[in-house]
DNA sequence: GGTAGGATGGGCT
DNA sequence: GCCCATCCTACCC
């Protein structure tokens, strides 16, 4: 299975709302394993209190405000990663959280590597589910996502696909901003 | 179909 | 010491 051309760090240093929308329909490719990203969610820099980087610059942080097209990847409730693409230009603060995807191409290894899920839709509907299934980890945390293992592609044939736009999902704060992007109707979504 | 409870460890106050 | 951008299991309807 192939794809085509890796997304540029153009794409990426943008504002993080156009990032987190229009990267719904990419593909997300680590080794053998690839997958459509079928729902997002935008963490701003300014006025965002449920971001990481509200606080500023810190030690954990310090990727967020970095360059654009790397890696955020983070431990949440002491058991699972979260994978985030950092938007925005070097020096601003905004990176995406990819919270599903629909399988593509190495699915028997998503299989290995999710043994809890029982359907093909359960393998990477969740942030943490996606992590594992592709084998991601806070290791990739700071790497360039524009070459490399870890990359985000065109799709081989984009379909044409509705937006939904909602409020976030799990967060205490902000919540009634609605930065989370996801395909209209689509079987992969978290919910 | 639905949800309550617990696992688990790093970041920050 | 207290969160926390989660997930799974057990249990109930």
């Amino acid at each position: 299975m192939h794809f085509g051309s890796i997304l540029p760090r153009s794409f990426y240093a943008r504002p993080t709302v156009k990032v987190a929308r229009d990267l719904l329909g990419k593909v997300l490719v680590h080794g053998t394993a690839a997958g459509r990203i079928v729902e997002t969610e935008a963490y701003l820099g300014l006025g965002d209190r449920a971001a990481h980087s509200a606080r500023g610059l810190t030690g954990r942080t310090r990727v967020i405000f970095g360059p654009p097209g790397h890696a955020y990847v983070y431990l949440i409730y002491g058991m699972y990663e979260c994978l985030n693409l950092v938007a925005e230009p070097k020096g601003a603060a905004g990176c995406v959280l990819l919270r599903a995807l629909e399988p593509l191409a190495g699915l028997d290894q998503m299989r290995a590597r999710r043994p809890a899920a029982r359907s093909l839709e359960a393998l990477a509907n969740g942030p943490g589910k996606l992590t594992l299934a592709m084998g991601i980890t806070r290791t990739h945390n700071g790497t360039d996502v524009t070459r490399g293992g870890l990359v985000v592609r065109e799709p081989v044939h984009a379909e044409p696909f509705r937006i939904e736009i909602t409020t976030r999902i799990g967060i205490r704060e902000s919540t009634e901003l609605e930065l989370r992007f996801a395909l209209a109707g689509n079987r992969f979504v978290s919910r």
